[in-house]
DNA sequence: GCCGAATGTGGAAGCGCTTCCACGAATGTC
DNA sequence: GACATTCGTGGAAGCGCTTCCACATTCGGC
């Protein structure tokens, strides 16, 4: 160790040959786990790795595998506010601590515009990554397809617009937003308005549709006029909630198809002089910690975060393995009960 | 490109030279831009590469050049909500942007525990990456030391606790927390708490010791009473307004050291029943996007951060290249007036 | 018109690793 | 006790790239 900045000089794997007393190829086997390794020959093996530190060169070891042990999570959207929602949050942080267990390594990636999806293309070709997991993905966005077609593991999450044969994880979004708009009406409400996700996005679009099938099932009719499209952000959602105020001031009731969202319609209804839940019932989707600690406690649909990471990283490996190139899951969403509705 | 999954067969360096009838030297020298190649030559490959769409094996070029183009952002953080942090968010969301200016790539790795931390130091010895931004560093982590002593390039987020000579870019919280203090006082408040935060992190102390040079050079002296330490979380905002109010019922302005925490001590405040800012001014700190759509809409100080991480990036490459291993930059930070003080 | 310098090019080495192959030793089988 | 197997090991090739070196060329200066 130099007193300078001087990096140490890395031992190598003949290094670690020659103090072990053994070849190359031996302590490669070891610091492989090969089971054809004697006994002794391990154990002096592993003692020279812990005498000198070693640590394998990963480029020179992914040359020659064609693994670089590094998986990818493409957010295709253009970067304004998506680091700052809870649910790109819960997914980064689910899904490193799914990887802790492995020795992969996230590598985090936007694509903002089209150029920028045309580099992470040619980034993922050429064995860059192992596997893709591609959130956030937009109706029009050709990503899925580039990948696919440069052969790269790939797991959605959330489903394809189309029925393309692709690995995804997703929520069940259709059963929440009719859960939670069955819930509104089993509670007498009257006047369901909704505040829908974007609608070039799949899960803006399935909510959305749960809440309309709930609302035929009851024998009732999605009223225009009590629809309004937020972007799943608190912003939006707050000035959704306006609109739909502004045009149907009588609704008692609202399902708002995100927790950043809810927060918002929640402040505008609270700036209106509405209460909640008394003058209007309000259910998001999320179960974000911000759905506990705003007021009132916000009643939304979970969904099991903690379930479809794992799952994510567990389908992707399974396809970098030669697995099955589209097996895809769907989680169950439960409601959560506090005191908005 | 086959039908099924396989990955089309990547061209090398020795076919494209081939098809451009030249060497492989040549082809290297024109892929990486040498100056020491005829016009001719140089057309002949970049038709090649562009006909074959070679792209380089990035593996195999950073066993030779023992670059990885590929920097790392490190979270020492035991993961909670630093992702939900709009703070964390713009850090991301800056550095990415200015990144993809480059063709580096980033990986984010978190680093919950002391083993996770051990996992980071091997992780970056030994070249995985060419250089380290830590941010969120606590004050007993060892991860500075580690990294320095591997000989990786480093650049803290934020300065670090003792003065050892290694680069940073920091905000200037200390000013930051006196401006914002003396605000309040040129207000005319004359009960003026603070939640601060975490007293293991150096924006936390800073911004504390910065409030507290204010009322010192107002000649007033910091009252213990008036003092709750937050976590930087909506949630500890909230708490630590809670136990403000109970010991000191009197205040009338509270500086709190992070937006989320302001936000929360806002619903604090309100469920109180006090006004803002009639009652209680407050001052936050970040001008995170959540102090414009929060009511009232917080009075905050805003650090650069647009300036900040393009800073940090570029830190980080000059040493990368051999440059100044402690060069460091503060930001100042500057009032934004909005209606919550 | 000759010599040294500048210039463009190809050959070849080698980055650190995995893995195929061959080989000798140990084991099992009749 | 002779043979076929298995097992552990080392040698060596080679992953795709950069770069040093040597070798033509071409050029300008006298």
């Amino acid at each position: 160790m130099t007193v300078s900045g001087t990096r140490t000089a890395a031992p190598t794997l003949d290094e670690v040959a020659l103090r072990a007393g053994v070849s190359r190829a031996t302590v490669s086997r070891v610091v492989n786990d090969s089971p054809r390794v004697s006994a002794e020959a391990r154990e002096a093996v592993q003692a020279a790795v812990a005498e000198l530190r070693y640590v394998p060169n990963r480029m020179a070891r992914s040359l020659v595998t064609r693994r670089t042990d590094t998986i990818a999570l493409v957010l295709s959207e253009p970067d304004t506010q998506v680091f700052s929602d809870p649910f790109f949050a819960s997914i980064v942080r689910g899904l490193s601590r799914a990887l802790a267990e492995t020795d992969l390594n996230l590598v985090l990636l936007t694509a903002r515009d089209a150029r920028e999806q045309e580099k992470i293309g040619r980034y993922a070709r050429r064995g860059h990554v192992d596997g893709v997991i591609l959130m956030s993905l937009h109706r029009e966005d050709q990503l899925p397809e580039v990948l696919a077609a440069a052969g790269v593991p790939l797991v959605l999450c959330g489903r394809p617009f189309d029925g393309r044969p692709v690995a995804y994880v997703d929520a069940d979004n259709v059963g929440g937003g009719r859960v939670a708009t069955e819930f509104l009406i089993a509670q007498g409400r009257r006047r369901i308005a909704t505040v829908t996700g974007p609608q070039d996005m799949i899960a803006g679009v399935d909510r959305f549709q749960g809440h309309r099938a709930a609302l035929e099932q009851a024998g009732r009719r999605l009223e225009p006029g009590l629809v309004a499209h937020g972007d799943f952000t608190e912003a939006g959602g707050a000035r959704a909630m306006a609109e739909l105020l502004d045009r149907e001031p009588g609704l008692d009731a609202v399902f708002v198809a995100s927790d950043p969202m809810a927060v918002g319609a929640l402040r505008t209804l609270q700036a209106a002089g509405r209460t909640v839940p008394g003058d209007v019932a309000v259910v998001g989707f999320d179960d974000a910690a911000v759905a506990q600690t705003c007021d009132p406690p916000l009643t939304t649909m979970a969904q099991p975060l903690d379930e479809m990471t794992p799952l994510m990283t567990e389908l992707l490996l399974q396809q970098i393995d030669g697995g099955p190139q589209a097996d895809s899951r769907v989680c169950a969403t439960h409601l959560v009960r506090r005191a908005s509705a």
